[in-house]
DNA sequence: TTGAAAGCGGTACCAG
DNA sequence: CTGGTACCGCTTTCAA
């Protein structure tokens, strides 16, 4: 057997034109029952399959979209991958993943790379790198060629497309609150992502509840840094500072809070108290389980594909920016 | 700005033929200096991009490949994953990723999908229900259609392809024989993936070892149930029997073991020692910090690209099947 | 050095 | 009901 047979080889066996060929298979009218038959017979033999590409060229459209995503290491945008898959599922569409690793070049070959041909639209949220320097051109040229974009969670603000946020600032704010009413007056906050805007929202959330609750805010409180450095920065806090509770803003910076504090012989929460980000599962196999802020990812991938396929349909509505609340878990850490 | 300038376009605007455009473009001898400049500039200006699909159905090859695996939040997977993109980004071959959530049909749809013109190549894992089902058409029809396929971790032995494997029975029976040598004698097998051909290989080396050190194999202390179901199982396990050491053989099994043992009041690793599967990152911040049986995903990432690319220049070379060691990385729990 | 034309594998219009 | 033909966008051979 050999590469995938043609119409027009099945034209030639049975001694009928192409475009009858092409009729019978997509079953219109016009073609008699008998022909019918006698060319689907044929092509199941030969186990017929459109090609692909010859197919969306012609019609323009290809009944793909894209995923870009920095990587699934991260468990919330492995979350919201499956509530995007969960939703195409429903749909004829397929389905593409593309890592980026938080590089805007690998973020840039993609979406140009899709855009020429192989996708209809995408569901994106910025790698680091692109947030940092601020490089947009490959989100408005994608637009330019026609293709849909939907963003989430790390959003930008400047683009035109629709929008699904995690309501960040509003959720560590929650949290803050939280900590503060349960008696806690000395909150540091830890992170890898301060670069991040999202990062940022959940910074001024902290500010915002201390704020309201008339705690001073102390900028040697925030502890940030890189993933490889945020232990030992949140080593050295703990050494020169007095804390009772702790906020951190990624999974990172929770695990090595939690392991932080319980090294230097503090009880969790008694002595300190943490919440944290990280999934669901992770999260309650830690000693002592940690309390969580929970973005739902799967909403959130949910959400954003609804948006994408309907703008697909209608490309001319106008743009929706959507909010997916977080909520407080509490387990034991808080 | 509208879709995407075309080459004919291009040639109307500039008052020259298509296929001086297209050779210029792509720096054919044939043209003079002096157009080659003068179209390089109009198209830079009217940022020309080539249509893929064209480009593609012309050619007959995509420069593309596709890695089909069950989930992304098995880190295992995404270790692999990582190693793939590693080595992919050395070449000019475009990577998309497609997930089947371990069922099978899925996973057929996406290999015939992909097999119609869309991509050279599958980087593949069986999916749980193809392994139960035993139905591999989808694999041996991609294959028929002159597509490459590298299998690694979950192979199908019958399919005809290159394969990247890991020492299952060799690493448990590793682990197994470590317990016994630091003093164990009642192990217990926990698990979650029986039904697949990795669990039954891990199962073997157990049994190997166990038998290698003159200890009676009982089935009563092989616990085996679903992801949802294992740590009532386990708890019913420890409520009625003697263990001084738990082998877990999936990250599912290993935190609910930890659990379970934790929670009876047993000391981890006196009473009971556990050795299990789980990221690097997940180990080191439970408590205790778990040993584990650790594969190297990213170097059979990279092995299995290798191997695809490798083959998809020597379309004729001789099938190859290679084994990626796994180690014991001794840590707290052991 | 440039251009016309065929063809990749389909779809769809129009004629018969 | 069936077939011829143009076309999607690009590459490549052959003629000019």
């Amino acid at each position: 057997m050999k590469k995938s047979i043609t119409l027009k080889e099945l034209s030639k066996i049975l001694g009928v034109s192409i475009s009858t060929i092409s009729k019978a298979l997509n079953d219109s009218p016009e073609i008699s029952h008998d022909t019918k038959t006698k060319v689907k017979e044929l092509a199941a033999l030969h186990k017929y399959q459109p090609n692909v590409l010859a197919r969306n060229l012609k019609s323009g459209t290809t009944k793909t979209i894209a995923v870009v995503i920095p990587s699934v290491q991260n468990f919330f945008f492995a979350q919201v991958l499956y509530g995007i898959e969960q939703e195409i599922a429903k749909t004829d569409y397929n389905l593409v993943v593309s890592l980026t690793n938080e590089s805007l070049e690998k973020e840039s070959n993609n979406l140009n790379h899709f855009s020429n041909g192989i996708v209809d639209g995408f569901i994106v949220t910025a790698s680091e790198e692109t947030q940092i320097k601020k490089e947009y051109t490959h989100f408005t040229s994608a637009l330019d060629n026609k293709k849909a974009i939907v963003m989430f969670d790390r959003v930008v603000k400047d683009i035109n497309c629709d929008k699904v946020l995690v309501d960040d600032k509003e959720a560590v704010y929650k949290a803050t609150s939280h900590l503060i009413k349960s008696g806690r007056k000395k909150i540091a906050l830890v992170s890898t992502i301060s670069n991040l805007t999202v990062g940022k929202s959940r910074i001024a959330g902290y500010k915002q509840a201390l704020n309201e609750n008339g705690i001073e805010f102390l900028e040697s409180y925030v502890v940030s840094s890189s993933e490889e450095g945020i232990k030992k920065e949140t080593d050295l806090f703990l050494s020169n500072n007095q804390t009772d509770a702790i906020i951190a803003l990624d999974i990172q910076s929770s695990l090595s809070g939690l392991k932080s504090v319980k090294e230097k012989g503090l009880e969790i929460p008694k002595d300190v108290a943490i919440i944290g980000y990280s999934s669901e599962r992770t999260a309650s196999h830690l000693t002592p389980e940690l309390s969580t802020i929970s973005q739902n990812g799967i909403e959130i991938g949910r959400k954003a594909t609804k948006l994408l396929i309907d703008r697909l349909k209608f490309p001319e509505k106008p743009f929706e920016n959507i909010v997916v609340a977080s909520k407080i878990q509490n387990r034991q850490s808080s």
